[in-house]
DNA sequence: GCGTCCGTACTCGGATAATCTCTGTCCGAGTTGCCGAGG
DNA sequence: CCTCGGCAACTCGGACAGAGATTATCCGAGTACGGACGC
């Protein structure tokens, strides 16, 4: 098992936005080129958190993908529920009522709730803390300044608009 | 992303023989009878549990799978470990030195660690740290006597030789 | 009657398909900005 | 010179293949028990 890849574009793409500041949409094809990824696929992530409220999408020339609230209030578990959804991880299918115990089944689900599933929801109640704890904005400050100003300089090419080399 | 189902049925089969208390080995047919499940599936997700140290099994007549050590000494993270692998949930691929930093690359790497790798790091910690918490010996107390006798009287018939079980 | 040998049945073990999610790609619908024509 | 209309380019949006992992299944290698044979 393992996370998706798009978590972790997503993530980075998010905290280029933040770092840039601007509330000017950046198209995913700037974006995937920043860090050399596939422009198509990461779109489609990108359009998951704006369907989740995390961005504003914009169609047309000068449109692209902006954050849709400050980076303080987008945590990462903003974007791993944004992309995941929210029931992920583990998912009791309560084998515990089949088999032997089938004709007590509705006896059992009235009793106790499952000890494993419930182990395996706290644990997940603190994975979810843990990244509810990081916000895009911490994350958009622990890069360095050098990198930073080049990332605002090929999202934003104050000089003209049209030009996009390498 | 979602937990492979072998998960829930292993962590069930260790709870059950947990609960039976008898060394005897157990096979895997029956635990698969015990809730309906794939008899033949279930058995390679025992079989990995037993290449981790957590089973012992046995070939042949009277054969099968039993706990290699206290059910108060196994947790759900080593079921979990023993399943999945030690390195999960997320793998950071460093996309941070690729695109416009490629040529940073090896100074981006002595430098800061990546903070999204660090922040998923830990929030999987936690995670772990959470299931490393819950003991099988736990989840088999949490069970409810009458069912746990009915499962003894299924695994360990001992009508048929009149032994006695722990 | 007792010990030994063999046959049988039962178990795990690994190799082999089917299905689903993730990964990656493509082209179409919609919108914005630009340019030129007209007033 | 200013306004309006059409054109073109650029963007997101959803539909379409390929790869990998999970799910599920089967048959073979090995082993312990049970019975039969020989002493």
């Amino acid at each position: 098992m393992q996370l998706p890849k798009g978590v972790e574009w997503a993530a980075h793409s998010l905290v280029v936005l933040a770092r840039i500041g601007s509330s000017r949409p950046v198209p995913s094809a700037v974006l995937a080129d920043v860090y050399g990824l596939s422009a198509p696929y990461l779109n489609k992530h990108l359009r998951k958190l704006a369907a989740n409220g995390l961005l504003t999408s914009t169609s047309g020339p000068s449109g692209g993908f902006a954050l849709a609230r400050p980076a303080e209030e987008i945590t990462m578990a903003d974007v791993v529920e944004a992309l995941e959804g929210r029931g992920p991880l583990f998912r009791c299918t309560e084998i515990r009522c089949d088999g032997l115990f089938r004709d007590r089944a509705a006896q059992i689900k009235a009793g106790r709730p499952c000890g494993i599933a419930a182990a395996m929801s706290q644990a997940e109640a603190a994975w979810r803390s843990s990244l509810a704890a990081v916000t895009i904005a911490d994350l958009a400050a622990g890069l360095d300044d050098r990198y930073a100003r080049r990332l605002s300089e090929f999202v934003h090419p104050d000089t003209r608009r049209g030009e996009r080399q390498t």
